[in-house]
DNA sequence: TATGAATGAGGGTTCATTCAT
DNA sequence: AATGAATGAACCCTCATTCAT
C-alpha cells in the first residue's frame, strides 16, 4: 500500500528506495531500522519516504510484498513448472536457482528471513499468504508424485508435506550460506559442491518418502 | 555475566527474573522487550534489574545461557543415550520430550528461536555452543548408525546431518504447536496423534538415510 | 497582501481559494489548518497557494480582510442607518440578519471568532479595523439615543457601549446557534421563535440602558 | 488523568509543573506549545512530563482541571454564596476578586480563555462542565431573584441568564484588562474605577432585569 | 502560471540507563 | 540491596516551504 506518489515515480527510484528498505531491515531487523539511513541510502529526503509510505510499517510491508513479487516474476520467467516430477523440481532450474542467490543474496536472504517468521508478527500476514501458495505448489507435486506412483501412498500428504519442506528447507539454507561465500562468478568446482548437495538431497527426499 | 548481586540471589527470585525476561524477549523479541516490562513481571523494582545485570544485552545474552543450562540439565538427567541407535532416539523417551514440551513451552520456543537465528547476531556466539553440543550428539548416533549399518554408508556426515535435522526440526515444530493447543494434561488421544507424527517421522528418516 | 497573482485571478477561483481557508482555519484553528487541505478543498495544487500568497500567515491575514471586506459591503448595501434608533436597528433589519447568518454561517462565525480574539494575537491589529468601525457605529446609535433621550445620560458612553455590546454579542450567538439547526428555509415557527428573541433583547436593553 | 508519579510529586515541583504548563499553552496556545520549554520552565527533564502525563493532551486537559480546581478552592475559601442575591454576588466581595485577578492573572485569563472556547474542541468537555456548573448557579440567583421579587417574572429564565452573562462576562473582560495593567498594588484609584465599573454593570443589570 | 514532488527543521514520544533515597 | 523517579539521546513523523518541470 505505497502511497500514489511512490506509484509514480521512476523504476529506478523505486527500486532504490525498495533496495535501501530491505537492505536496513534485513542489517539491523525492523525497529532497528531508520529512516534516515533508508532515505541516505536511496538517495532522497527522509520527508521523501513519508511521500511514498504511510510510515515505517507500512514501507515494511510494501518490501515484503515487493520481494515477492520479484520472486514471482523471476519464476514466471522460468520454465512453467506446471507436471513437473517433485524430484525433477530441483535438479531442473538448479543453475537459474544458483545464479539468481548469486545475484540477490539480499532478497533471498530478506525472503528467508520473513518467511521464516524472523520478522514477528510483523509480515506474518503477507508471509502466510506466500507460505501458503508455496505449500498448494508443493501439495500438488505431491498429489502428482502419488499418482505417478513416485510417491509412497501410504502416508497422509501432510506429513509427507512436512517431511519434504524439513529437508528442503535445510538444504536450502546450506546452499545459501556457500552462495554468500563467493563474491564474483561462482567457480565451476563450487557449481559442482552445489549440484552434488542438491543431488544428495534428491536422493534422500526419494529414498525416503519415495515408493521403493 | 550477570552481576554479583544477581549470583547471590535466592532461586526463586532469579527465575522469576529470568522467565520474565525470556518470556518478554519471545513475546515482544529483542528490540521491542522493554526492561519494565520484565521487572514488573518478575516483581521486582526496574532499577534492580540494573543490581543484576549489566545491561540489557547482557540480560539478554544470560537469558540464552540460563536456557542453554537448563536444557543441559535435563538432557544429563536423562539415561545415558551413549549407545542409541538413531532412529531409537525419538522413539524411545518420546513421551519425556513431550512432557518437556508441555511444561516448558516458552523455554523450548526460546531455545528453538535463538538456534535458529531469530535473535540476529545477538545470540549467536552462545547459542553456537548448544548447537554444536546437539550437532555432536547427533553426528556421534550418525557415526554409531553407519557402524551398526542402519544408516547407509554412500554419503557424507555432514549431508546426513543436514537431512536429519531437517526433518527433525520441522516435526518438533509440529509438535510444538500440537502441545499449545492442549492446556493441562494431553488426553490420551492426543498423545497418540503426536506418537504417531514420530513415528511417521522416524520412518521417513528410516526410509532416506537408512540403507535398504 | 496577496501576490499579484492571486489578484489577477477569476473570481470564482479566489472564492474558491478564500472559503477553503476560512473553512480550515475555523474548523481547526490556525496551527492545525493545514495548506495542503485548503488546496485541496479549493481545487487548486498546493504549490499554487504560494504563487497567491507569501506564506501561511499572509493567507490568513487576508482570510480576515476578505471577511472583513465581504461585510463592509453588506452594510453599505443596506439602507442608510444614519439616523436609526439603536432599539429600532435590530428590529428593523432583523429578517435581513437572519438571512445572512443562514447564508454565510462560516463567513459570520469566522468574523465573531476572529473579533473576539480567539485566534490570538494574530488577526488582532486587522480584526481592530472591524472592531472599531462597529464600535464607531455603536456609539453613533448611543450619542443619538442620548439626544433623543431615549437612552440614560447618566452614564458614560463606554460604559453603555459594554452593556451594549455584552447583550446583542450573547443574542447574537444565540441566534447562530438556531440557525445552525435549520437546513434549508427556516420556518415560519423558527423564524418566529428568532423574532421573539430579538424582541426580548431590545426590551432589556431599553430597560437596562432607557431612560425610564 | 496524571499519572502516580505525577500525584505522589511534593506540592512545589506539582505546582511548578502545572504553572509552566499553563503560562506555555496561554503564550503560544496548544498546538505551538513545546513540551521541552514547559519543562525547562518548571526545571524538569523533557522525559519526567512524560512519567507524569500520558501525552501533551493528558497535560493540558490536566492544566484546565487543575485551574478550575484552583478556583474551586479560592471561592470555597470566600464567603457562602448560596441565597446571595443576584445584585449583591458581584458588589460583596469584589476587592476580593480584584485582589484575586491581581495575583493571579496567568490562571484567570486561562480560565477565561477555556471557557470561552479558545482552545477549540479540547477543552470543550471539561469546561462545558465548568460552564454548566457555573450557569446552574446563576439560575439559581435568577429563580431567587424572582421569588425575592427582585428580577421580572414576565420573561423566560432562559433568556435572563443570556442577558445576564452577556453583561457580566463583557464587563468581567474588561475588569481583567485593567488588572493587567497594574503591576503590583492597585492604587486607591484605580481600586474606585474598577468599584465604578461594577456598579454601573449591576445598575444596568437591576434596571434591565430588575422589576421596576 | 500550475503542479506536485522534494526537503528538512522541529517537536512529540520512548525507554535504557543513572541516581538519590 | 532495592526502589522508582529523573534524565536525555534517539527516532518517527508532520508539514510549511521550495523547486523542477
Amino acid at each position: 500500500m505505497p502511497k500514489r506518489t511512490f506509484i509514480r515515480l521512476d523504476e529506478d527510484k523505486k527500486e532504490r528506495v525498495m533496495r535501501a528498505a530491505i537492505g536496513e531491515f534485513q542489517a539491523r531487523g525492523y525497529e532497528d531500522a531508520k529512516i534516515e539511513d533508508i532515505a541516505q541510502n536511496a538517495g532522497v529526503a527522509k520527508g521523501s519516504i513519508y511521500q511514498y509510505f504511510e510510515d515505517k510499517k507500512d514501507l515494511f510491508l510494501y518490501s515484503v510484498t515487493w520481494t515477492i513479487e520479484y520472486f514471482m516474476k523471476m519464476i514466471d520467467r522460468q520454465t512453467p513448472l506446471k507436471d513437473m516430477d517433485i524430484y525433477e523440481y530441483f535438479l531442473s532450474g538448479s543453475r537459474e536457482r544458483f545464479e539468481m542467490i548469486r545475484k540477490e543474496p539480499l532478497l533471498v536472504s530478506f525472503a528467508i528471513d520473513f518467511t521464516q517468521g524472523k520478522y514477528g508478527g510483523l509480515a506474518e500476514e503477507i508471509s502466510r499468504e506466500l507460505k501458503q501458495v508455496g505449500e498448494q505448489y508443493e501439495l500438488k507435486l505431491i498429489a502428482n508424485g502419488k499418482k505417478r506412483r513416485t510417491i509412497r501412498d501410504d502416508m497422509d500428504d501432510k506429513l509427507l508435506l512436512l517431511f519434504f519442506q524439513g529437508v528442503t528447507e535445510k538444504f536450502t539454507m546450506r546452499v545459501m550460506e556457500m552462495a554468500k561465500n563467493f563474491k564474483y562468478e561462482p567457480t565451476e568446482e563450487q557449481l559442482l559442491e552445489m549440484k552434488g548437495l542438491i543431488e544428495s538431497m534428491v536422493l534422500l527426499l526419494k529414498q525416503g518418502m519415495g515408493r521403493n
